[in-house]
DNA sequence: AAATATTTTTAGGCTTGTCTAAAAATAATA
DNA sequence: TATTATTTTTAGACAAGCCTAAAAATATTT
């Protein structure tokens, strides 16, 4: 149906706009998908004539109902083969990634469906992201910083602001996976660091840099 | 490392070289990857560059070791993925192939590992075609046409000679799938057919064109 | 508001993989 | 063997997706 690569155009866009950055402006574009804006405006009139995005010389795209379909599909298969990777392959987090990243290209609409029965129709892939739909409804998860949570709350780990493999690979060393509960003892105002004691009553710090790319679910 | 295509016609090349054709012209070629004689000289001499085959014009082609390496790898990732999708999801063995020619061109060494080791390491394709292993090698089984089999054997149905969704539909129809055991009741001269004893002396017949695409071995 | 900086687009070109039409080589037949 | 038929290759062209360099538009400073 749509080339590997308007699929690609295609999702980066759409995370763009779901970032907040309102108009996506072709550097941007060009920079996730490391290549040059002359290439991406040439790609963008060629999606802007398949009706996939509205575009307007040097204001920026918007991508149209038919678009943003082609997109949320292939985040749902990218999510989805993430799931299939870590539970079933048992890859780590850090791994899911790059390996998604051509999975979600395979075109077979049953085959997504399976995929999905298969995997007991998971909600969230292993970083906490929410798997949209198979008619593209994403639900809201109202998910918080870590930084941004009060203390003595139960707090439930349950997904990443930052998904390079750096971080999780950090995660992993410091054992903070999906699932483990804690309440915050401490915010220090001064460098941002957090303490929250864990089940067990072990206690753990945070820095700002980790605290504010861990996502927690109030309990 | 090698593009979908490439390893398209280097698995096509590799596949006409199995099936006896010694020498493999520019047609068959075409023929098989839908394309025309042009188009295969053009991507003929290109993998010759790459030394994933020898050429010589107007003589036919062979695969290199490397090229044969790039075309068993490809087969080893298309029959994994055909035992993940029969095996796992639930698809007909009449509609695996499809969706395998895609997946095969996933490329990640570790993923294949993986996907080898969660299928508990097949040997068999859903179509009792032979799985090569990590280092390429490719047990030769011993299966024979049913319709060179001899009466009063027992026969276990292990493979196909015609892979196409029809024939493979059909064998559904008539309840034949791999590992029934059978033996040879009768031989027709006249028409080739066969008549066959199933286990709970259950009886059944063969037309010639069905019997000489079913592979059998002798129990 | 004018000058400068940044962003975006255009122009022209490259590679991959495809095509058609014509030429060249090989194979088959009279 | 000469002729015809088939196969293969060459020549030239096209679409997709990318590039660089330069021009045009927009944003930011002074």
């Amino acid at each position: 149906m749509y080339s590997y690569t308007e699929e690609n155009y295609l999702k980066t866009i759409y995370k763009l706009s779901e970032q907040g950055n309102d108009s996506i402006n072709t550097n941007a574009i060009a920079e996730v998908l490391q290549t040059k804006a002359a290439s991406v405006t040439d790609m963008i009139k060629k999606l802007a004539d398949k009706k996939l995005l509205n575009y307007e010389k040097y204001k920026g795209v918007a991508l149209t109902d038919k678009g943003r379909k082609v997109a949320v599909d292939t985040v749902r298969k990218h999510r989805l083969w993430e799931c299939f990777l870590y539970d079933k392959l048992k890859f780590g987090w850090d791994e899911v990634h790059e390996i998604a990243e051509q999975l979600e290209h395979i075109n077979s609409e049953i085959l997504t469906d399976k995929l999905d029965e298969f995997l007991d129709f998971p909600t969230h892939d292993p970083h906490g992201d929410p798997i949209p739909s198979k008619n593209g409804v994403i639900k809201k998860s109202n998910f918080i910083l870590l930084c941004d949570a009060k203390p003595n709350q139960t707090l439930v780990m349950s997904g990443v602001a930052d998904h390079t493999a750096v971080f999780l690979q950090h995660l992993n060393k410091i054992s903070v996976v999906l699932g483990i509960e804690m309440q915050i003892t401490e915010k220090n105002e001064y460098d941002g660091s957090i303490a929250v004691k864990l089940s067990g009553n072990k206690s753990m710090y945070f820095s700002k840099d980790v605290a504010k790319n861990i996502l927690v679910k109030v309990k």
